[in-house]
DNA sequence: ATTCTTGGTTTCAAATAATGAAACTTGGTT
DNA sequence: AACCAAGTTTCATTATTTGAAACCAAGAAT
């Protein structure tokens, strides 16, 4: 979570809090909360009131429970057409997805965490938040081994400490070594496999996509299932892959580039 | 915008910031901001610098903007998947799709607001946030004159304050008296229609999603373009269209009801 | 060059809002 | 009837926010 040394004010605690909630994933009681909660009964009770005031928090006055508030879908939506890469990503991955037909993903980094903000999957059309927002382990995606690797070092140790190294399946990393050892040859390969260190099945070829200057915007990847394809398929579309990645960064730069380690 | 009497303090001044930058619908700079900001200089600039740094806002230091941040959407995306309707009404609306080949859009209400939360669109399959986290006005679109319809009486009555009337179209309600005609007819009817008063082209008919004891959570709508079909052709679709609607309200009711006025 | 301006940042004492220990309520248990 | 646990309120103390004014930087006008 956010850990920001320890400042800013009341409305840092406050953003604390609402993350705390995001992270149970359910609705949550506030008894819950307080008990992982850094803060005293009144002053974490005072917190989520107000946030369920103004519509950032939901009360289920049903079962008292509190989830995230509908405003932050309408905030969000803001953020994700101006801020996100996916507004200027989403012509060149709909055309790479048609030549190819498997499913594209397009992941951002923000403070560290690496988040998946969109989704081309050819088969399945319906696909709304569900997916964009998801955050993806640095770890175990092929998406956040390539932005780690392409990371600046002091960034990277940051995220690293930060990975938990939960084992997902038999071929996920478990320690901070191997990863990082793998760190460095992605970099200098300029591409990062998942082979099945997610979720068994799945395997995927992740590009970064970087500015002119060389610094990872985000990445691109294409997933598909084992029972499809194997890792040497996945690689014929590396070129397609690489170029549209490309193309992605050379447009942000021309737009926005609120870049962060 | 939010205006809760003038409570919440620190944080709720946040959010208003939040929703100020938000409502530009574009990077903008300090200055246009404080332009239209109820607060003095340098309070203002502490909330964006805060806010920044909290990553609920982005800064992009070349161009010196402001736009949203991208924590939202990391945020958003838990709020969209247990707080919203969209999660129980997919297969739902899936099922409905399937059977008629148009678009449908779920909308929900939230703090008087008329919000998109969901789309399902045949032909294009890729559609993210892009559409969810939208704002549906309530005076112009089938989903927001039926929910406005079946509001309760105060909660409409505010709501209709804070149309803007704005004629999107030549066949957009201009003024308060003949919505307010429409909206009675729609609640006896059970139905309302879009016969483009939103954009040219464009036509819908929308159902309301009700609890079991008649509150509105929300709006179901089926939508197509004026060269395809007539407000008649949709009409044949009504059955399944109120079907759907109840079974998802049914199955809410089973869920959570955070309901809003 | 020099002065003006505009947009952004910092200071600092006064005003205000947040804090949390303790007390209290409510509803359900033993 | 006494007991608990979860949630809510009080209130004096403390810490944070506030904003007028001053300051700084960089362009534009003189």
């Amino acid at each position: 979570m956010y850990d920001a040394p320890h400042a800013d004010g009341t409305v840092g605690k406050a953003m604390q809090v609402l993350d705390q909630v995001a992270s149970f994933q359910r609705p949550v009681r506030f008894s819950e909360l307080l008990a992982k909660s850094p803060f005293p009964k009144p002053t974490l009770y005072r917190f989520v009131q107000t946030l369920t005031n103004q519509g950032m928090l939901a009360f289920d006055a049903e079962r008292q429970t509190y989830s995230m508030g509908l405003r932050l879908v309408r905030l969000a939506h803001a953020a994700w057409r101006h801020s996100s890469l996916a507004s200027v990503a989403r012509p060149f991955i709909e055309a790479l997805a048609e030549e190819i037909g498997e499913a594209i993903h397009l992941a951002q980094i923000d403070h560290g965490h690496v988040l998946f903000v969109d989704k081309y999957k050819a088969t399945d059309k319906f696909d709304t938040l569900a997916q964009a927002g998801k955050i993806a382990p640095g770890y175990c995606t092929g998406v956040g081994k390539v932005i780690l690797a392409f990371m600046p070092e002091a960034a990277q140790n940051r995220a690293l400490d930060e990975q938990s190294f939960v084992a997902c399946t038999p071929n996920t990393h478990r320690n901070r070594k191997t990863l990082a050892a793998e760190l460095s040859t992605i970099r200098e390969a300029g591409v990062a496999y998942d082979r099945e260190e997610h979720e068994l099945g799945i395997i995927s070829i992740a590009c970064p996509i970087l500015t002119g200057q060389q610094q990872v915007v985000g990445a691109l990847s294409i997933a598909t299932s084992t029972n499809r394809y194997c890792i040497d398929d996945l690689n014929k579309h590396w070129p397609d892959l690489r170029n549209t990645a490309n193309s992605i960064g050379a447009q942000a730069e021309l737009w926005q580039v609120p870049i962060w380690g």
